[in-house]
DNA sequence: ATTATTTATTGCAATATTACGATATGCAGA
DNA sequence: TCTGCATATCGTAATATTGCAATAAATAAT
């Protein structure tokens, strides 16, 4: 039903399903690689920089800040958007708690 | 209109995104989870495990087999599902290589 | 051969996502 | 104040995703 059923599943796997959202839109991913390349913070110049409508951009951001992996200040009238340190680190953590976990440390084969 | 415009953005984006499905839903993490923790490959008593629905896990299923990230071998009239371990080690090394990107070298802050 | 078991596929309903035009909001400068 | 910019929000259309009942297909067991 297009509808998640949330309460099936742990903390933990919900929450790395959120934190996932942040790359599973090519869009998002070239925000985030936009951010990490040009050091300094920036705001919606995104619109030149990938091919997307203002507020088509303006979701996204709201969606990237809603996951708490950027953050945005205001700067007059315009709002510089960065990466948040601790949510990266965060999540960074909870890929590689997973990442970590394959191979196993004896892992007989299978399939 | 729900359709993404692929071509907009580069290779390595749109890959990122792809691979990240794998992870953006929880019962798909839910899987992967139980495919990591019993070691030895496994079917569909998944379906025991969360409480979807069968045909709901077989696509879930179907999906994590397009991405690459898991391979099932028949086994008579079972399906045993394991980990492709190949690509399991490509998926991490695309994120690796995104999460390594930050804190930048020399990063001043920014906002 | 018939029946049970396991998994995949089909068809469909409900909801979510992506995208954008139009419009609102908020600040900066003339 | 008025005008122009930057960004957010609203409304809406197109498409995608999630979930399941019903059914098919393929093997196993009797």
């Amino acid at each position: 039903m297009g509808v998640t059923k949330t309460n099936l599943f742990s903390e933990t796997q919900n929450e790395l399903a959120l934190a996932a959202k942040a790359f599973d839109h090519p869009a998002r991913v070239a925000i985030i690689h936009y951010l990490l390349k040009s050091n300094a913070c920036i705001n919606g110049d995104l619109v030149q920089e990938l091919g997307l409508a203002q507020p088509t951009i303006s979701q996204h951001l709201r969606e990237l800040k809603a996951i708490g992996i950027i953050q945005g200040t205001i700067e007059g009238s315009r709002i510089s958007y960065c990466i948040n340190p601790v949510r990266w680190a965060e999540i960074r953590n909870q890929f590689n708690q997973l990442f970590d976990q394959y191979p196993a440390p004896l892992s007989g084969d299978c399939c």
